[in-house]
DNA sequence: CATAAATTCGACCCTTGAGTCAAATTTATA
DNA sequence: TATAAATTTGACTCAAGGGTCGAATTTATG
């Protein structure tokens, strides 16, 4: 059904761009040349939809998570590989993090923040690695994971795609700069 | 009024855990063990609760701006002063970015932009300047300052007061960080 | 006290928007 | 083309929640 794909990344653009509660049904419906009657035929609830958006990017994380095993000489390195495939990921195919998960209830929220947590495990993992093989300045590895999150995070608020800069080129320098300010 | 700024961290606080649209005015009210109506004494409307929210902390980044001035060396070092300071003002007195720009409309919304846009203004001078002195190394500034900015507004969603990581901590390493990220 | 001012409240109004449903329409399929 | 299956819709229901209002209550103040 790729139909119910369009609405969850017509949906997602719309939350993206105006937030999940700013967002009403009728207005995905109609960026998309529905009704709102329509919507329901390829989706349970609009939560189902933002849960949908959430799930999407940590199938994609998961994958960049899994493509760099085995990859980079040490901690610091797999790393920086893994944050340049975060990078990248997030500034292209119309993924994005979306920051609406306090609307989320019950099952979905849960999932939603396991996998939140189980990509943040990863990462620290990697970090903890870069400490101990002496790749990683020793700091507090859960600030240190914070610090350069935020930043793709922070994505959605200001990167406009196919505006002045492109995905690579924040890939690129969001990778030096995490390196540098992370090396031992 | 005293009580009018009670309102107004009450209902920050409860946007911070909840979300702007998931916190009810009867929410908040029972919060401070008022009725709803009360609320209206003080206060014209929610939105106006959360663009006051936003002031906030821009007035206190606005003064922690004007504090640094004609301090430090260079640009890496009036930039690191600023940072720090921007840090731990958004771990203290319950101040904290907001993300919910987008529910703000009109002149609220346009003020609220204004305001971020100025700190933005702000920091990107002294990274330019950085970059001009040589302190920090050359690259695109856009980037390079919504690199670190996104960790602040990442804080809102991970940082607890009280926590096992004070917010001392975090401005020291988060300082730390930037600092040889950003160091030629 | 008495009276005015400052607060607070219960009850109400009203809009918005999510979700439903039976009927209509379009698209396969035999 | 007849019939079943897949889509789509207009019209509706319903609950949540923001905001209002006049009355009640509490707190100054002369």
């Amino acid at each position: 059904m790729a139909k119910r794909r369009a609405v969850i990344f017509a949906a997602g653009a719309a939350f993206r761009r105006r937030g999940y509660h700013n967002t009403s049904m009728v207005e995905i419906a109609r960026s998309l040349g529905l009704s709102k009657a329509a919507l329901y035929y390829y989706v349970k609830s609009k939560e189902e939809i933002l849960f949908e958006c959430h799930i999407m990017v940590y199938a994609a994380m998961d994958e960049a998570v899994k493509s760099v095993k085995g990859k980079g000489e040490d901690g610091l390195d797999k790393l920086s590989l893994l944050y340049s495939e975060f990078a990248r990921l997030l500034t292209r195919d119309g993924l994005a993090l979306l920051a609406d998960v306090d609307s989320l209830k019950g099952e979905y929220r849960d999932t939603v923040m396991a996998r939140r947590a189980a990509i943040e495990r990863a990462v620290t993992r990697l970090v903890k690695m870069g400490m101990k093989d002496g790749s990683i300045k020793k700091a507090d590895a859960k600030i240190t994971v914070f610090f350069f999150m935020g930043a793709l995070n922070w994505l959605n608020v200001w990167y406009e795609p196919g505006g002045r800069i492109s995905g690579e080129a924040i890939a690129e320098q969001f990778v030096a700069q995490m390196r540098n300010g992370l090396a031992a």
